[in-house]
DNA sequence: TATGAAAGAACCTGGCC
DNA sequence: GGCCAGGTTCTTTCATA
């Protein structure tokens, strides 16, 4: 769908805060209360926004270690299979096929190193994995949440 | 900070949906709407929960490809010198120094090939940078949000 | 220290122009 | 897209365990 500059404004301002009124929204990008409702509800129904949620420090829950865990699979593996099977674990927060060597890229959230080893042997373990490399997160430089910014 | 089983259960429904009202969470959790105002803000205070973002569809606003750059560093670079330099490119959403060959793996979202292209290039000409090697992604598998599960 | 109830203020929502 | 009215939600205070 077409977004026009209102819509990409209201969209950043949401995203920097999604519990922002529509009144506050509407004084920063130029529009009442109900004209930025209306284009907020557009946006959802679009799925252009797909929900909002709390941004919530990973440490706070426990979560202090990641990795990040390449795949190399069977000749003959979906990418449907990998899903599947990786998304059995609440630690894999992230994954995708991927150009290169490696087939996919898993990005690993535990509670500690020995935690990871645990879950990297399970995935290794699953029929279509020839092998894996990982590499443990030393320190997180960058993180930013999808659509803080907007392309051009 | 400590979080007991019902602090949990909120940033849990927090993060299913930022906008539910204190009511609602509250039935879900077995408290008032004012008790769940006060452990929310509470949650905030203490950093627990550091806001509230609207999820967005990236392709919606035209970042329809993204890739993963490992990057390879003079022996004397500081994680802060690449955080730095990598965080002026809005299309490097996320940095990590990691363990193994390469010294730090940052994940690219841009509106085409192209664009992934033309911003290696501007981070292979960074002074401290010696080379990169990088994976295009061909199919998101997985996107959980940070948050969604709780450890154990 | 944490809870539930209640009341006024702020906000959302839908109809109308 | 703006304006307005009725219903909902937020926010604070107070009393209680």
């Amino acid at each position: 769908m077409e977004l026009d500059r209102l819509d990409r404004e209201i969209i950043g301002a949401l995203v920097e805060d999604a519990r922002a009124t529509y009144a506050e929204i509407g004084q920063q990008v130029g529009l009442s209360a109900s004209a930025v409702k209306r284009r907020v509800d557009r946006l959802r129904d679009t799925g252009t926004i797909t929900g909002f949620t709390a941004r919530v420090a990973p440490q706070a829950l426990g979560w202090t270690t990641e990795a990040y865990v390449e795949l190399f699979c069977q000749g003959k593996t979906k990418p449907s299979d990998i899903a599947l099977a990786v998304s059995r674990y609440p630690e894999v927060v992230s994954a995708a096929t991927i150009t290169g060597e490696a087939d996919a890229l898993l990005h690993i959230r535990a509670t500690d190193v020995r935690h990871v080893e645990r879950v990297i042997e399970h995935i290794a373990a699953m029929p279509f994995v020839v092998r894996t490399k990982s590499s443990i997160v030393l320190s997180r430089l960058v993180d930013t949440p999808p659509g803080a910014a907007t392309p051009d």
